[in-house]
DNA sequence: AATGAATGAGGGTTCATTCAT
DNA sequence: TATGAATGAACCCTCATTCAT
């Protein structure tokens, strides 16, 4: 909470409260619910309780919503993880938060529209690819900086940037089958998930 | 190969040569490549050199171009699957032949368009979901099977199906970071992808 | 008539009965009575009887419509003053014939659409401009001819260049004052512009 | 100079120094460049360094900037033909004094805009037409009374307002192929109009 | 089976204009 | 006087689908 109202002071993120926040908010749903395709700007439009035409004062195309959309997860995924790192001792008590971390993001208890990340990447022009890339190196880094500090502390032997390639897909892929009100919290499928990368949890 | 020819001889799947079969290798590329909703009637049609009207003496809609995709795509792949099951010794080896096969499918190897079923997935009726997803049980079962002989082995000891679910994912995203022809080939890959069920290989 | 039907058997323009044809004419006039950026592509459907997305099965866009109707009307034109010209015997009555077609252009008696080359030139693209230019040259070219001749015959001492533009701004314009229905038959309106060029007529 | 520093002292057309001047002076510009439909007034808003809203303080809407520009164009060349034909003598001279001054007005020597009375004229509504028109007819009239006192001298011999009709045309139509910086001057390109209402110039 | 013109709903986007601040 | 978010109608264009031939 702190750390996003700290990215909204710093400009870096739009304020949740405001118009253009609000948009994003309901694209993120929007499209995670029904694909970046199948959601045309009048539903986004209708959600967010203005007419098709006002869109466009604050994004200059639908794409444009997209990258904002994702812009804003990694970044606020990005401090969350930060955040949740700090209070962290070890490695494998920093990989858990990690895997919690985006865990949450996938499925929309923090930024809305991480999810978004895998499934519409392709979505976005190669210039808002890279954009949105810039950043998630930053992201990635968190991980890739755990993830050797855990292999340094030997719970793991495989490659660290295949490690995490795998586990990118194993935790996205949880949008499609995991649901918070099912019998599983999802701290336990975050456990789950550490368990598949080290056995001996 | 002798295993697709026996399909199309029990009518199992439809004929590649046939006008329909390469409507449907040629959908299955095209949506794997721009994906279901960026894909045409029209592209299609061009691509198999028809025009788009008479796609529909084939399909009574587009859902069911992708619908006979996914089926066909589950179809060989559970044929091959069973196929190379036939020439594993040890539980491990029949893991390492799934998810070679898999593997081979995701990335177009065998029936183009097994990727779709994950990624477009979403695209289809519940009525297609349904149908498909009876065609998936039996594939998955093979999945299940032999995950619970290497369990048995004592080689992994999480939940059969928890593992499953994160493999889906792990592999099935490999579509978007591994290429055929880059430094690691698909055995390699599949070989790590063990690796990180079973850690001892 | 004769030499547009022998335009239509060679397939150098579009059938005036076809769909084609139809949707030209139609647009011709519209874009003639209303300028280009006024008619939308509804207005023309609404005009042959058609709904607006069919147009896209006979143009790409709605500039492709404009070229059309100007590339026409040059070709149509081009023919006109062929065929007049062979009728006409001294250079100062070739002049009269090729005024007379093009005011007949221009008023729409022959190939609707032709004031559009000067009026709406510009909204075509550069492409597209290059395109008609290629028509328009071979349309000029005539004139050019009999202009020199007029000028060998000592009618007129101007540069024929010259003439020739100061001519079509002249003609063009009088799609903006003269009427059919006026008081001044087209034949005398092109008298007076012959008595412009050359003085003792 | 001083002829508008006189209008603008009379209250008859807007300083060009102040917010509604330069606002008209832009507007003129872009319509000349892209033409009224293809201006957005936030094109015009963007010139001027202003906001779009700001502009509907001084305009009712947009059609009355079009008129505004009109109107001051008609006024200004007025007045500069005015002061021109104060200057010549002789009825020859006066002519060539007139055409000079109005291919001034259009090649955006003096007023800018003033081509655009001929090529977007239709954009107005009646009222507006109606509007200008009435200072037009001022001008209209300096126009004819010139080409009167030519007649009377024997120097042409066809209907003053046909003649003027032909003329509006051929050198409205300059703006289309004309270039201030190409071989001809303004100069030479007023002469060779002289030269073609009176042959023996 | 195949054609290809036509459909018609809906897509993203534009833009003159309004109005509370 | 200026702002700028919002309007809402209209724009061009797309596309799965139909159907007479």
């Amino acid at each position: 909470m702190t750390s996003i109202a700290q990215l909204v002071a710093e400009g870096t993120i739009t304020d949740p409260d405001s118009a253009k926040g609000k948009l994003l908010q309901c694209a993120a749903r929007l499209f995670s619910d029904k694909g970046f395709d199948r959601t045309t700007v009048r539903d986004i439009a209708r959600e967010v309780g203005i007419l098709s035409g006002s869109i466009f004062h604050h994004f200059p195309n639908k794409e444009a919503i997209l990258c904002g959309v994702m812009r804003e997860a990694v970044l606020v995924s990005t401090a969350k993880m930060r955040a949740a790192l700090a209070q962290a001792e070890t490695p494998q008590q920093q990989l858990l938060a990690l895997i919690t971390c985006e865990l949450e993001a996938i499925h929309g208890l923090s930024a809305e529209g991480f999810a978004l990340l895998v499934s519409e990447w392709r979505r976005l022009s190669p210039e808002n690819q890279a954009d949105v890339l810039a950043l998630r190196d930053i992201y990635e880094q968190l991980w890739l900086d755990v993830l050797a500090a855990v292999r340094e502390a030997g719970l793991i032997d495989m490659d660290c940037f295949l490690v995490r390639r795998f586990l990118v897909g194993a935790l996205s892929n949880t949008y499609n089958w995991f649901h918070l009100d099912g019998d599983m919290t999802l701290q336990q499928l975050a456990q789950q998930a550490l368990r598949l990368l080290i056995h001996r949890v």
